[in-house]
DNA sequence: TAGATTGTTAATCGATTAACAATC
DNA sequence: TAGATTGTTAATCGATTAACAATC
């Protein structure tokens, strides 16, 4: 239900931007690809109510659900691996734009300190800790090859950001007061392979 | 449940680069944060039979998980969208590594058209029918703003690929015969978000 | 043999959907 | 009023887990 929220609110967003004021489960159903009763479970479910005949208040909608995704708390958020992917993610203007700031990129690799990859240096490992405590970081971003992806969690965790999206390959392990999120590319693409072959139709 | 076969892939592949033989439900489940019966529901649901007291074995299990993901078909790939994301996704040498072949990359922007990235040169949005065509290619990527997602996944399909990966947070629209996998690195980053305020934990 | 681990059935759980009375 | 759409209950569906006999 919660991967259904960020959908909510871009398409919210959407109408809100064209001035539009109202909408049906029935509409924003169809528009997600989903069943009007869920839309209402999903609402219900954060006791927001619609008015019969006309449907949900756009604006209220939109304010609910960035309340919900903390979408007005500017976040403060590391990246743990300069590759490509971690280069990528410091200079997608997407993640500002939706008030995650990326304060600091790292990586193990010497021969990466003191890259400029947009407004950022790449920093040493050793700094992770200090970084995160003084910046009062809030989450960390795990872009490193999936051997170091376990050490990197426990890294962050005892530098002490309170959530972690994992882009590795590798499960990682954390303790329960720590939120983790996985977003693993090549396993989409690995998923979406394997579709094509027997021909299923959308997952994720 | 598609969803847990590349986990198994990336776990078993290390295994057996490990010269592992066997391997547990038990372990396999401890590993990627699981129980033992998924696992082993998971292997039946395939016929892929282990044996008592040892387990599966390591190097048909792979054999298996690379046959049910396409891990051993190369697939040409094209994305769509020059933007950092889409900059990041050519020049990511996981996906080679893993049989994903980025042919060419589209964008709607002439000031884009021939540069370079990597070894590929921004294209045209207009040759991306002929080059899908001529080149056989299998899957797009959409990696362009919201607005223009549907639309392009018109062209992709309209082009013939066989699958979409779509990165942007519209719902896009396909024949039955396309398969569509969403992945929102966004979208995770605010799901994550919504955890750490009212810290539920793993989701995903 | 004793013990570990599978394969499978049945139970549980949760999420999705259908249905429909209430309401504007 | 008639019609559209909500809010909610109950039914359905599917996925996960528990349990345990079979087996090596």
């Amino acid at each position: 239900m919660v991967k259904r929220l960020p959908r909510y609110f871009s398409y919210v967003q959407a109408l809100a931007n064209n001035g539009v004021e109202w909408v049906s489960s029935i509409e924003l159903a169809k528009q997600l690809g989903l069943t009007s009763s869920t839309v209402r479970q999903d609402f219900s479910c954060f006791s927001f109510s619609g008015v019969s005949k006309r449907g949900y208040e756009v604006a209220g909608l939109l304010r609910m659900l960035a309340d919900i995704l903390g979408a007005n708390t500017v976040w403060k958020v590391v990246v743990v691996g300069a590759g490509n992917l971690g280069r990528a993610l410091v200079l997608h203007e997407d993640f500002v734009r939706n008030g995650f700031n990326i304060a600091s990129i790292f990586d193990s690799d010497p021969e990466k300190h003191g890259i400029n990859i947009g407004s950022l240096k790449v920093l040493p490992m050793q700094d992770l800790a200090e970084v995160v405590k003084i910046e009062n970081i809030d989450m960390g971003i795990i872009a490193v090859p999936d051997t170091a992806a376990q050490s990197v969690a426990d890294l962050l965790v005892d530098a002490g950001v309170k959530g972690i999206l994992n882009m590795s390959m590798t499960h990682i392990t954390t303790p329960d007061r720590i939120a983790v999120t996985d977003s693993r590319i090549v396993a989409s693409l690995q998923q979406l392979s394997h579709c094509v072959l027997f021909s299923c139709r959308r997952n994720s």
